[in-house]
DNA sequence: GTAGTTGCAAAAAGTTTGCACGACG
DNA sequence: CGTCGTGCAAACTTTTTGCAACTAC
């Protein structure tokens, strides 16, 4: 994952955009961090290695790389989350979400194909996310634990991700 | 829609909860109201009727609405808003959600009949909605207007609803 | 009457802004 | 060396919490 990192430094810099530590870092930590990213989380992860690092300069550059369609942005139950983009270099494509460890996985389905709309309705974008338990997560499920916990009336929410750090999309 | 509140109000009641006026007229909103309310919105529109009413009250209740599943959270990018449930009694679908007027168009056509998933993954939920522009504003665009302004560069945050109040969907 | 609800005030959390110093190119 | 980015502080917005007074049942 390493390269991503690069090249997203190399974006910064065909831009005109400084190349700091601070944003090195950054584009490093999205680059090789799976799931989703809240700023204080960031806050952290870069404070250890950048004594001083401030928030907004944290919440500036989150902007900054959304802006430039580098990160994505989310709203979850616990607050909006930042992720790699991507839209970066791959097709069209769509997610299932673990619930449980925030594990993402592309589906190349689109709902898009099928839908037949309305006609004077001006399709613009569209949103189509699945959410459930991976595999993993249902193994370690099977040795008794929690099942559904996590999850509101609506299933809109999510639960928080726990530690787990693994890159399945992007 | 009067029906709907008075069904809402017997709910709260149902539960053993107290039907105050800052409640009832809360529910009667949301029940003749389109689209979403912030909870600004819904503060000023009830405290109009309600001299003294509070910011932490239209929370609680807001929160406890949602929690009795009458009422619906979304996040947009202009912060978090609030629209009466569709699971109340009606079949699933989902939703054409007008980016001008902020019109919600229901549509029965559900993605997941057509999707097959990895079998390890086990689906609890899923989300898909569909962005543009209804026939109405479209036509009113016609007559010279901004067209796509409002929309960000992945598409997932939406302009601000004009005061445009028509229900087209629960 | 009693428990649930409200209004008030204050606090907490999240995010943005102005400005002077500092560093990238 | 000029410009852009950062850190600091403060302001601002949104949301939550504690508590006394109130009111629906």
């Amino acid at each position: 994952m390493a390269q991503v990192g690069e090249r997203l430094i190399r974006t910064l810099s065909a831009k005109g955009l400084r190349v700091t530590e601070q944003r090195r870092t950054l584009v490093r930590l999205f680059a090789e961090t799976s799931s989703y990213l809240s700023p204080k989380e960031v806050y952290f992860r870069l404070v250890s290695t950048h004594p001083g690092l401030s928030y907004d300069t944290v919440y500036r550059n989150l902007r900054l790389l959304q802006d430039l369609g580098v990160l994505e942005r989310y709203h979850f139950d616990d607050g909006v989350k930042f992720r790699i983009g991507c839209f970066e270099d791959r097709h069209h494509h769509h997610h299932l979400i673990c619930l449980s460890c925030s594990r993402i996985v592309p589906i190349d389905f689109c709902p898009m194909k099928h839908l037949n709309v309305p006609g004077e309705f001006q399709i613009v974008d569209h949103h189509f996310d699945v959410y459930g338990y991976c595999g993993q997560c249902r193994s370690q499920e099977d040795r008794g634990a929690e099942s559904m916990e996590g999850l509101n009336h609506s299933g809109f929410e999510r639960k928080k991700p726990s530690g787990k750090e693994e890159r399945l999309c992007c």
